[in-house]
DNA sequence: CGATAACTGACATACGTATGTCCAGTCAAT
DNA sequence: ATTGACTGGACATACGTATGTCAGTTATCG
């Protein structure tokens, strides 16, 4: 009934305590066929180490990083928060949280500063920035020195994190296709897509999952092609001003990505919001705020205290060897408006 | 920089190891004074006891149980399954977790089910049932005992429970009634809300919030009174059919509670399922399916995974005298379609 | 066969906390 | 001054695991 030991696992297995430990942490200096009779009897009694008791005896302390995109990015900002909030908690007992700003719009720039993590002194890395040949390299060679890596927010694919938290971009996408139809069943219309840049992964998906969803469900209505930002609010206006006056059958704005504070100013300027269904991604002060004065309809969000706490738990029990609680670590792509808003 | 200990303390407040213990274990035989000094000793080093050696030194185990209305309810038998899939998980870690069902719809019966537990041999009790005056004086003669006690999906707001962990139903009501707003958003019609009883304070709640929204913004969408349905397949499909005949300008159905699996049946007879907006609680095998199939717009769900673990958490940091991260324990309502469907 | 290498076990110490025993000191009341 | 109640300290043991030391036992090879 109760949680077997390595003492009950010595006796069963007939050696010594000395010996449950060499096979256990692979050590070397035991017989092939005393391993054998350890590992039946770890098997047979349901052992699991108490890694409470492990990690007190090796005064263990796990040195995690976050790496996130830096500049004026209202998420980041809300994970770099969140990070915050999880220190002193629970989640980061035993471990060293810290957050690595990169300016991930320059790849060589990203490698440079993941160069200056002291992979010695470092046990899992949580990474946020767009997949790149020079960042896939980086952090082949982390991993290489045998760090744990997780993906956050958007998949890096061809680098083999050992884990991904976020959640499935494509569905965000589809999802907003199938409110989009929802809340306009019976108008025909175009839709504005914007978003800041093409380049990362999600953006892409999230349009690939909208354009699946409407051009199967809701043929009256009609995609306008992807406009990017590039982060420049003249251009944000300008291009804007010019699809507002280019549709008058405009019925529909989604954002796919950040710039939501100056896409609505602009929004305000040259269209009429209440009139306008607009749905954005992640919820900010930005967001949130046009939650409240119902501007923004619905905004897509992917909960970053959950992320966080996610990508630690994960990191985590990659450490342990443990095996990871999927059910748990599902980051689910929430629909907030204003009355769920939390 | 690292944590201190009990020795740090010790020293720090000119008391020996014993001393520290005494004060810290609320035992008898210190002096006010000497208290005193290992209290400000506590402070000015920010000691905090670790857990995981004072469970392993006490040898601690954790006795919760969940007490579940008995019966065939589909979102009970998640959280039965939930319960199950966290045993063995880092979750109930040095917990024995149990499920206990009962009658919920008999307040004695309830009473006589809470009576069998062995106060004794608990540390804690997850709860779910309709309040009554004799479930709450039962609650409080189990809370007298020393044990804790969560409420779970629907507060107990008379018990004074030590948490609650559910969703606030009232914006969930208020959640369909925006989305039936803007589903429906230019057209005029009635619509149906049906429960399975409105003894429950979640229906009730979920009503309100529900009328509170559309009276104020959709002034051309008509509630109907709730149809209760007391679990009752036959009387289902009687007031179904008289409700679709009597309300040709019907658009939209709302199912507050359980029983979806009869009503999609009787409005797949009755009515066209593709031209309703049907709105229903709780992921279930029903209404999983039913959204594949798009009888079902949307479902608002409480992710039971997340409910449980909440649970776990909360029962357990109250046992430690530990504070909750309220961030993590907060329960979304989650608006789930096909196509954000996990 | 003997030397060497590979293996094994007994034992000790440590992690931070809980808890018990035992002894010594303090202080007021007798 | 003695008693006894209260208070405090020193010390030991334990929880489950990690890790080291050291002596002793096998197996292997020349």
């Amino acid at each position: 009934m109760v949680k077997p030991t390595v003492h009950d696992i010595a006796r069963e297995a007939g050696v010594s305590l000395s010996t449950v430990d060499r096979v256990l942490n692979g050590r070397k200096d035991v017989r092939p066929k005393n391993a054998e009779r350890v590992k039946a009897a770890v098997k047979k009694l349901g052992y699991v180490r108490d890694t409470n008791a492990a990690n007190l005896a090796m005064q263990r302390r796990y040195r995690f990083v976050f790496v996130l995109p830096d500049g004026p990015n209202h998420f980041v900002e809300t994970i770099v928060a969140a990070v915050a909030e999880a220190s002193g908690t629970q989640i980061v007992d035993r471990a060293n949280v810290d957050v690595m700003l990169v300016n991930a719009a320059d790849p060589h720039a990203v490698v440079d500063s993941l160069k200056t993590l002291n992979l010695s002194e470092l046990d899992g890395v949580a990474i946020m920035v767009p997949e790149t040949p020079q960042v896939r390299d980086a952090i082949a060679h982390i991993k290489s020195a045998g760090i744990y890596v997780v993906a956050l927010v958007s998949d890096l694919p061809n680098s083999k994190c050992h884990h991904f938290v976020g959640i499935d971009n494509f569905s965000a996408g589809k999802t907003v296709g199938a409110l989009l139809g929802k809340f306009l069943r019976n108008e025909t219309g175009s839709i504005l897509v914007v978003t800041n840049s093409m380049v990362a992964r999600d953006s892409i998906e999230r349009r690939y999952g909208l354009d699946e969803v409407l051009s199967q469900g809701s043929r009256h209505l009609k995609t306008l092609p992807t406009i990017e930002f590039y982060d420049d609010p003249d251009r944000i206006h300008e291009t804007l001003k010019h699809a507002v006056s280019a549709h008058p059958d405009l019925k529909a704005v989604y954002s796919m990505g950040s710039g939501n504070a100056v896409m609505l100013d602009a929004l305000r300027e040259y269209a009429d919001l209440n009139e306008l269904v607009v749905i954005a991604h992640d919820l900010t002060s930005v967001t949130r705020q046009a939650l409240l004065e119902a501007e923004l309809d619905a905004v897509i969000v992917q909960n970053v205290g959950h992320l966080v706490r996610s990508a630690l738990r994960v990191l985590r029990a990659k450490c342990d060897g443990a095996d990871i609680f999927e059910a748990q670590e599902q980051i689910r792509i929430e629909i907030i408006m204003r009355e769920n808003l939390y």
